[in-house]
DNA sequence: CAATGTTGTGTGATCGATCACAGATATGCT
DNA sequence: AGCATATCTGTGATCGATCACACAACATTG
């Protein structure tokens, strides 16, 4: 019942007749405690309620039992998701979170986030890093030997990194779309500061050249449906020619959707629309969108393994993890009208 | 350039020529030190790259200099976005946030909860608690002593809490839909394991009885655009008899567009349909969404602003702050035909 | 039976800061 | 001049844990 939280290793110690070193024994669950002894501190523990404190604690130990989590948005249905199963695993791992926001997607914000995690003494950190602004090797250099692991990180280079294969998601956009009969396309891409945003468009373009298909007139959206809105009126203002649209994600779809309705091009009849993420609501919207599943459950979780597992072993070998997407068909593709 | 992060206090004194308590002075900006002895000491202290250890810090000062905001749920909008202004606010008023999500919201979860968060010896604790399970009376008896806001929580009692006005918008509501004519309605209410959802579902009821208006069907959603899609499914079975259509939130309200849809009836032609939330996406539905507004941002600043009184001033009178919504008139809603 | 290993427990030093207190110098006032 | 006060700086104890080590007690082995 004691409510004071004041209560230390000795107190337990004292409380169950035994030496602070054996409770610290046992609620760092060593062997060679005896099972009598265990039992008797297990008891003073639960009646003095005690709880160990977490700063003394990382004080002598030299690790803080904490992973930090520096994000830049998480505004967004993806970056939302993975965080709230970031700490999942985390705890699971018997890790506690700390959260860090970088206010925008500057490097000198960047830095600062960094900076601001390093006096945690964290064991640990993890960077959901859809933007642009330091380097891998310059946060290296300023977190200086904690382990490091990204999320959907830049494409360049192989750094530790969990990220969801975009190429892979863009490819089968692009061959649904062919496999349907489509070859002429306009894209709305994402905010070119966005290392994500850039993988989708780079694949886009490319997966278009490989298949022999023209280029695509290209829009930049900020991820938002107000600027799939924006970039489609855009689009309309400089051509009808084309049959499908890919937007960088479902929001931006759903502008896209909106604008395309307002010029009285009808989805998927005159035109097809494509999105990236499937939001749960994207099954939802008029037409429902044909979309990319990504799991990121599965990211939020293997990258604290990952983590993990450098934290555990330093030696363990630098690579990039890949989350497979798959493909959600619904009723905003159909197949080209030859009429057309 | 040192990146060796075992910079101590005491390397810091030695450098700059004084004893490690000048230094202490300097970085908690103590008045007292000189100007000549300060400049040294910032030098030195930017030239080791001394950043000070949080945990030594705490455990030595019975502080830590950290919030802890425990969450049941980041999934939908609001609350997401409640967490990026809650952070942003809490590093703005010099404290770190420790994140813990509940995984469910049973009582013995919500408890676990708050009890990880009490080793870190937190300052203060927010409760992002839209789900009933322990009540604050309770909490106070387990986190004895520490100060406590909790976000948009139980009714019936005051406590210190911030709150979004929920009766205020629905009222806002059922006053735009009486103002266009609509008495007969149907009503998809959030969880009822959501004090969100208990305080919209109470305050619509009251409101269409005090405006002398029949009470309305309702069926329960778990505030998923799938649930809305099912809950208005469910409704369009029992009754056609109703020409607006009130969903707690905006992605339920998604929801019910869609199954209003497949069954011919327009939206707002036949029925209006208002939401809740405004989120930025209900703008782009089909029609764009009348809905409430909520100022998130302002609900994340003022709940750092009020925990920080609290704990810089136990005494501060326990209230609940209110912040007032606002009505968003878009086209899902529409004069009531007389033709009905 | 001594040598060695395994298991269980206690003691002193330490982590890196803050706090309480005490000195030292400079400034103000009567 | 003399004392009080304001300004600046340093010393030892302390926060609550871990770590390294020492030491028992008991079992195993050659």
């Amino acid at each position: 019942m004691p409510n004071n939280h004041r209560v230390t290793l000795r107190d337990v110690a004292e409380h169950s007749g035994v030496s602070y070193q054996t409770v610290s024994r046992v609620i760092n669950h060593h062997p060679y405690v005896a099972e009598e002894t265990l039992r008797r501190v297990l008891d003073s523990i639960a009646a003095l309620d005690y709880r160990p404190n977490k700063a003394a604690r990382s004080l002598a130990a030299h690790r803080s039992n904490t992973i930090a989590l520096v994000a830049t948005d998480l505004q967004d249905y993806g970056p939302a998701q993975v965080v709230i199963n970031i700490e999942r695993a985390a705890k699971a791992a018997g890790y506690d979170l700390a959260l860090t926001i970088a206010p925008d997607t500057s490097s000198a914000s960047m830095r600062a986030a960094i900076a601001h995690v390093l006096h945690w003494r964290v064991d640990g950190i993890l960077i959901l890093k859809p933007i642009t602004g330091v380097s891998y090797d310059e946060m290296v250099q300023i977190i200086g030997g904690i382990p490091l692991v990204q999320l959907n990180s830049q494409l360049e280079q192989v750094v530790p990194s969990i990220m969801i294969d975009q190429e892979q998601g863009v490819r089968l956009l692009v061959k649904h779309l062919h496999d349907l009969g489509h070859r002429r396309f306009c894209a709305i891409q994402g905010p070119s500061n966005s290392y994500d945003a850039i993988a989708r468009q780079v694949t886009w373009d490319a997966s278009l050249r490989e298949m022999g298909m023209p280029a695509s007139l290209s829009c930049e959206g900020d991820w938002s449906a107000a600027s799939g809105y924006r970039a489609t009126l855009a689009i309309l203002d400089q051509t009808h020619d084309f049959t499908a649209l890919f937007a960088a994600n479902d929001q931006m779809a759903l502008g896209a959707l909106r604008a395309l309705r307002e010029h009285r091009v009808r989805v998927p009849e005159d035109v097809s629309v494509v999105g990236f993420d499937d939001v749960p609501e994207s099954a939802y919207y008029e037409p429902p969108l044909t979309t990319i599943h990504q799991d990121f459950g599965l990211l939020g979780e293997m990258s604290i393994q990952y983590l993990v597992e450098r934290i555990t072993d330093p030696e363990i070998p630098i690579e990039r993890r890949m989350i497979t997407p798959y493909l959600v068909e619904r009723q905003s593709t159909a197949p080209l009208r030859k009429a057309t």
